[in-house]
DNA sequence: GTTTGTGATATATTGTTAGACATCAGAGTA
DNA sequence: TACTCTGATGTCTAACAATATATCACAAAC
């Protein structure tokens, strides 16, 4: 690598992984096979501004062309723009709909109502907050649990888990200010239809 | 190409053109061949990294990552920065080799002080300006007449010629007002040894 | 300790750019 | 008219990305 890209290959790594999404993930967003992600990121390949193109644009970057003059100027603003991680919309709405199962299936069995209310409560905070980088990794695990959970029964243990694993999420981003402006429309626990794909 | 990256072909093309760059020129400074900056230039080929970032690279571009939620506010950084577009400097150092070729020659004959004066006086002042994009081929062209000057044995006849067209070209360029702060030593005529390339 | 997710590699085939040349037509100039 | 520069296009071979698929080692979770 003489032409010194690895700005590019070590960026996408960074922000891929900020967005807590695996090569596979990234790979079946962007259509770009595994295997070339890896090379890539290990500067073991000369891409083609397509493949190019479909993995930034996958991860919602936009690749400019800056004069080298303002490239001071622009790292600065892209900075300050990108001192969050923003989990990838996608992941989080699949964890909406996960959460909102267990909660219709806790509701069904209409037991621990304090325990539900509890938990609507915890979903709403990490509704409105920005994952901090170094912890997207907690909020993944966390939201692969429920994951699981949405595809099980779920018996009382369970839930006792669910509460305890949902409260340490949130304990670990307690440091983590809320979104100012961002609309905290209360979502209803039994609207399930309301979410759906784009690629 | 469905891939939409018709704004990094159209920004290299106004860029080389800016700079007063052929296609030929940009292809021996970035040593991508002329026939791929022709199709990269028409969307019809799919360029892989290392060329692309040697094409931009010769002409003072960076390939940078910015989020989408960004990109305006970095075009519009860009956009403040590059009002003016930039001569290639190695082509205005010929230009000024020649051109110190050419008075040299002049002196030599020791006639017309008063017409060495002046063409003196107008280098100058074209040593100070940047040049409007829009007037980029006046001064390409102004260049090439000097270089071939250089080459051929000058009678009154031609330092006529080079008196007019330089007037002419200073006279386009008469509304753009000189940089403030570039330093402005004078060149003595008859130093001639002092440039050297870079690739 | 078994399963799962992760990233790094390997292989084989296919497709296309890279690269070096060669034209060629149009515009501008001598 | 002839000459020059410019950009577009075509041809050929070799190099290499694209793609599919399969492992493999490591770590974490259950």
């Amino acid at each position: 690598m003489s032409y010194k890209t690895d700005h590019l290959s070590t960026a996408l790594r960074k922000a891929r992984v900020d967005m807590g999404l695996s090569q596979r993930d990234l790979s079946t967003k962007s259509g770009v096979p595994q295997a070339q992600i890896s090379k890539f990121e290990n500067g073991a390949v000369d891409l083609r501004l397509s493949s190019l193109v479909a993995l930034f644009r996958a991860l919602g970057l936009e690749l400019e062309l800056v004069p080298r003059k303002s490239v001071p100027a622009v790292q600065s603003i892209v900075r300050s723009t990108a001192l969050r991680a923003t989990i990838d919309p996608e992941q989080f709405a699949s964890a909406q709909i996960a959460f909102d199962h267990v909660l219709q299936a806790l509701a069904n069995q209409d037991q621990r109502p304090k325990e539900v209310e509890r938990l609507q409560e915890h979903i709403d905070f990490l509704r409105k907050v920005r994952i901090p980088t170094d912890q997207v990794k907690s909020f993944k695990r966390w939201a692969k649990y429920l994951e699981r959970l949405q595809k099980n029964p779920i018996d009382s243990e369970k839930i006792a888990k669910l509460m305890k694993r949902t409260e340490e999420l949130r304990r670990q981003l307690k440091h983590t200010e809320a979104l100012p402006n961002q609309s905290l429309r209360p979502r209803p626990v039994y609207s399930l239809e309301e979410e759906d794909g784009n690629a």
